[in-house]
DNA sequence: AGCCAGGCCCAAC
DNA sequence: GTTGGGCATGGC
């Protein structure tokens, strides 16, 4: 273990499961040890993390990481029984998804990364999404450290990516996202990057940057939403896949096809805690729990 | 073997 | 503004 790293625990955390949190599809860069604790590759560190009850143990990491990076990326410090109560009024739907998805956080990701890793999701399935990123850290990324027999790697730089050509991420095997990934890296290297950035920190609305968003390569409505939600901090993002599609028809009887419809409808329900209800109705979606 | 996946792009209406 | 076909790859 490296020096100036050690062992804490955060005490009496409610409405937290870091199972629920890891596993519910927002992020790709996590693995079960097989002990019940999970090693997370996030913001050039790898960290190993295990909750018991109501105390949450961070190892391989600094006191400083854990108060400013760790305590920020798992959303601890927000309250989610207001969020849990104020979209389960009136909806026996959510109840029971916020009951089953009891204790997720929606993670607040680095930003680039969540770019990326979602332009990669696109029309993909979350196993193999999680293949490519690893596929693509351990080709492009940069050595940390070996960490419980495994020799880890950090999310490719902006400029590494930007810097590539196709044929260089055949090995990662994106398929047609090679492109969309490496011309969304130059626009973003060109100055949208801090453009966004500074969307991100200030004061610009939901809309404007899903605007922003969709002028990427590979970046369309729903990606655009899974951005601004894991990585900006967005909370009305309401992203809408193939899982939102399925549960929205089935039990809000909306049309199938009718995305913006979905969009519409999660938006203006829920408000400003749209993308907590998303999570939750994804997740139970997801889960296969007959919904009818 | 065949369907499906946290969809997007682009041409044709 | 909406619709539909095409698309790489491999999990299941």
């Amino acid at each position: 273990m490296s020096r100036g790293k050690n062992k804490f625990i955060i005490e009496d955390i409610k409405n937290f499961s870091l199972k629920q949190t890891l596993e519910c599809g927002q992020c790709f860069r996590y693995s079960e040890e097989g002990d019940d604790s999970y090693t997370i590759i996030a913001f050039d560190r790898v960290v190993g993390m295990k909750q018991v009850g109501e105390k949450l143990y961070i190892e391989n990491s600094s006191a400083d990481d854990c108060l400013n990076i760790w305590m920020n990326y798992l959303d601890v410090d927000r309250n989610y029984e207001e969020i849990k109560q104020t979209i389960s009024e009136n909806d026996e739907l959510m109840k029971r998804a916020v009951a089953s998805g009891y204790g997720i956080r929606i993670l607040n990701q680095d930003l680039w990364e969540t770019i990326a890793s979602f332009i990669i999701s696109s029309n993909n399935n979350i196993p193999r999404i999680c293949t490519c990123i690893e596929t693509l850290a351990e080709q492009y990324g940069r050595y940390i450290e070996n960490y419980r027999g495994r020799e880890r790697y950090s999310f490719p730089e902006l400029q590494t990516v930007a810097s590539l050509e196709i044929p260089m991420l055949d090995k990662v095997k994106l398929g047609y996202r090679a492109r969309y990934l490496i011309e969304t890296a130059r626009q973003l290297e060109a100055g949208t990057m801090k453009e966004l950035e500074q969307m991100r920190d200030g004061r610009a609305s939901t809309k404007e940057v899903l605007d922003r968003l969709s002028t990427l390569s590979g970046v369309g409505s729903k990606v655009a939403n899974c951005i601004a939600l894991f990585g900006m901090k967005k909370a009305e993002a309401f992203p809408v896949d193939i899982w939102m599609r399925r549960i929205m028809s089935e039990y809000y009887g909306m049309d199938f096809d009718d995305v913006k419809a979905m969009e519409r409808y999660g938006t203006e329900r829920f408000g400003k805690y749209a993308g907590y209800a998303q999570q939750y109705l994804f997740n139970f979606a997801r889960k296969g729990v007959d919904i009818t």
